[in-house]
DNA sequence: AAAAATTAGTTTGAAGTCAAACTATTTTTT
DNA sequence: AAAAAATAGTTTGACTTCAAACTAATTTTT
C-alpha cells in the first residue's frame, strides 16, 4: 500500500460519505503532511545513530545557526523552536548532562541563563544538518528547478494568506 | 513576527553558517510544515469545543468515512490512522466510555472486537469534518483553480518519488 | 490431536510535552 | 524607598504515545 493509495482512498471515501463537502483542499493538505512526515521519519531514524532526538536537534540547530559563538537564553530558544519553556527545561538539562550544551548564569540578569553549544554538540549538529539536508534534497530531487520555484511561490502565497489572517485577527484591540 | 519571517530567517541564518549546503529544499519543506501546522492548530482549537482531541477525531473519522454502518477492528483502525495498536487501546476505551463508539466482541474471532461509531459520535464527527474542511478550504482559498491543480500535480510527483523509493527499498528481502 | 507458532488486543513502563504552580529576580508603580 | 506587578526559568502533575511484555484465542505444524 503506497502513500498515494492511502491518501486517495481517504479522500475518496470521504467524498462518498459526504458528497456535500469539497475535499480538494483536504487532499492537498494531506499530501503536504505525508511528505513532511516521510522526511521527518527518515531523519528520526538517522538521528538515532547520532544519539539525539528530533527535539534535541531543534535546540542544537537553533544554537548552531545563530553562529558558532552564539549565546542564547532559554526563552529565545523556546520561542524560535516553537516549544513551551516548560518543555524546554528538561531538554536543556539532558543536553547539558551529555555535554552538548553549556548553561551558565547570566551575570546581567540572575533569573536567566546563557546557553552555548559545545564543540561536541556542534560536531553532532553539523553532521545532523547534513543528513537532514540530504533527506530533504532527495525527497524533492524529482522536481526540475522550474517546478521547484513554482512550488515555492505557491507555498509562499498560502503562507502570506495565513499571516494576513492572523495579523488582522490580532488587530482587534 | 510572521510565519514567513521566521522561516526566511531560519533558512537565511543556516545559509550564512553553512554556505556549503543547499537549503532550497529545506525552505520548501519548512513551508509545507508550517502550513499544515497552522491548519491543525486551528482545528485543534475548534475541536476543543466539541470535546474531542485530534487523535480521537482520527479514530472517529476513520469509522465515519467507512460508511455509517461500518464495523471495523482495532487493528484496521490502527493501520489506517497510522497509530500503534498499543496507543489505540486507551483512545478506544475513552471514546467508548463517552458513548462515541461501541465495542462488542467479534463472534467470529473472540480475540478481536467490533468497533462501531454511535449516533452521538457520528453527530460530533460530522460537525468536526465540516469545521476541518472549512479551515482547509480557507487556508488554500487564495489559490486559483489552476494554481490548485498545479500544486496538486507537484505534490503528487513528490509523493510518487517517495513511494518509488520505499518500494525499491522493500524489494530487498 | 497435541504442540508450536502466530495473531489480536491490552497492560505496563518509559519518555516527551504542556499547563499551572512555584521560586527567584527585576521592573514598575505608588 | 517600599510595595506591587511582571518576568525568567524550573518543577510538578496530568496526559499522550510507543515499545515491550503479556493474555487469550486461533492457525499451522508435526
Amino acid at each position: 500500500m503506497t502513500i498515494a493509495n492511502i491518501l486517495d482512498d481517504t479522500v475518496a471515501t470521504w467524498r462518498e460519505e459526504r458528497p456535500d463537502l469539497d475535499f480538494d483542499s483536504m487532499a492537498l493538505l494531506l499530501k503536504m503532511s505525508a511528505i513532511v512526515q516521510s522526511v521527518i521519519d527518515d531523519f528520526r531514524t538517522d538521528l538515532g545513530e547520532l544519539g539525539i532526538t528530533v527535539s534535541e536537534f531543534d535546540v542544537l540547530a537553533t544554537l548552531r545557526r545563530s553562529g558558532s559563538r552564539a549565546v542564547l537564553t532559554p526563552s529565545h530558544i523556546a520561542h524560535v523552536a516553537m516549544v513551551k519553556p516548560s518543555g524546554l527545561a528538561h531538554r536543556l538539562a539532558q543536553l547539558e548532562q551529555r555535554g552538548l550544551i553549556s548553561r551558565t548564569p547570566d551575570p546581567a540578569d540572575r533569573r536567566s541563563a546563557l546557553i552555548r553549544i559545545t564543540s561536541t554538540g556542534r560536531k553532532i549538529v553539523d553532521q545532523a544538518i547534513e543528513i537532514l539536508v540530504a533527506h530533504k534534497n532527495a525527497a524533492l530531487a524529482i522536481l526540475s528547478e522550474r517546478q521547484h520555484d513554482n512550488l515555492a511561490s505557491l507555498l509562499d502565497k498560502i503562507i502570506g494568506a495565513i499571516d494576513d489572517r492572523s495579523l488582522s485577527a490580532s488587530e482587534v484591540h
